[in-house]
DNA sequence: CTTGGAATGTCAACAAGGCTGACGTAAAAT
DNA sequence: ATTTTACGTCAGCCTTGTTGACATTCCAAG
């Protein structure tokens, strides 16, 4: 904390150096970020792919395919690998739409709700940890930077996820 | 020096959901983070190994092989194969330690600055840019909380980049 | 009713970049 | 003199991305 601190009066005026180290804190906390889900996913034969997919219909329980591939942003091929061991192993179900028949509803069957609560008990007891320690402000703060970070499309969907589920 | 704040602390209070949001944030926002030299590495046949170790051969020019495999978290295999397409793209040079000859040396060619900094470059301009959206107390708390999310093996050696560049 | 296109699944092949294991060599340390 | 360290390398495997091609089902428009 040695720095020319950049108070709130010296409105960004960032030295190439001081933004290098936005971009190291973010490599380094990203390890963080995903550290504890891995723990987990790796006893048991899945990777972060997994848990994205899982994470999303959680979150938006009955989004089709391709709503899935919008917010994932992969191929529907390597989404399909990673969706059909979650059905094989029973942790999620696709319900065939009943307005259009040629969509697929997908839901976490218990299963995978308890998948999902492990994995983001962990995730969030980090998340937790750091926001307690850097206190109120600091997480304000920390999320609107992320926002400002966001390729447009994904703001919109982030924020469209913030709302309305599905 | 973000003390004053500590007394509200307790009234951190925050939901499951509002921490999941974070957890979204993070994901969404570090997709971006990587968007701008993804589509540079990407024209060159190179990917985001590559460019992590471009850039911490940049930060710490000299650095030895054994301290960028404990910087990037891989094995020595994983990081030679990059490093060899380094070397023979003539990116980056390796000198034998005079001190300790069994250490190899790296640093940048002219030729690998030209990369790093176009790559930082993307990079910190879209930094600059969610700083300059967000303000500056936002970008402390940023920073803040990215640090306490860390593993503290990461944020030792995050903190240790900061002053000593060896 | 037929047909075009959208949503989805699936097969095959490939690449990047992780990993482990095994082995070699030079140099430092004991 | 022997062991350990730092590094390189060969070989093989895995996950998760990619493209391309093709089948199916179904909505919607002509």
């Amino acid at each position: 904390m040695a720095e020319p601190i950049t108070q709130s009066e010296n409105l960004l005026f960032l030295t190439d150096d001081q933004v290098r180290k936005g971009i190291e804190a973010m490599f380094f906390a990203y390890r963080g970020f995903t550290a504890d889900p891995d723990r987990i996913l790796e006893t048991m034969d899945y990777g972060r792919a997994h848990h994205r997919a899982v994470h999303f219909i959680h979150r938006s329980p009955g989004t089709t395919v391709g709503n899935l591939l919008a917010i994932l942003g992969v191929t529907k091929q390597s989404l399909n690998r990673i969706l059909r061991t979650l059905f094989e192993d029973g942790l999620v179900e696709a319900r065939v739409g009943k307005k259009d028949k040629r969509e697929r509803h997908l839901y976490l069957t218990e299963k995978g709700r308890e998948l999902e609560r492990a994995l983001s008990d962990a995730q969030r007891a980090r998340m937790r940890a750091a926001y307690r320690a850097a206190g109120p402000q600091a997480v304000q703060g920390f999320r609107t930077v992320l926002e400002a970070m966001m390729d447009p499309e994904m703001r919109r969907q982030y924020l469209g996820l913030k709302e309305a589920g599905a």
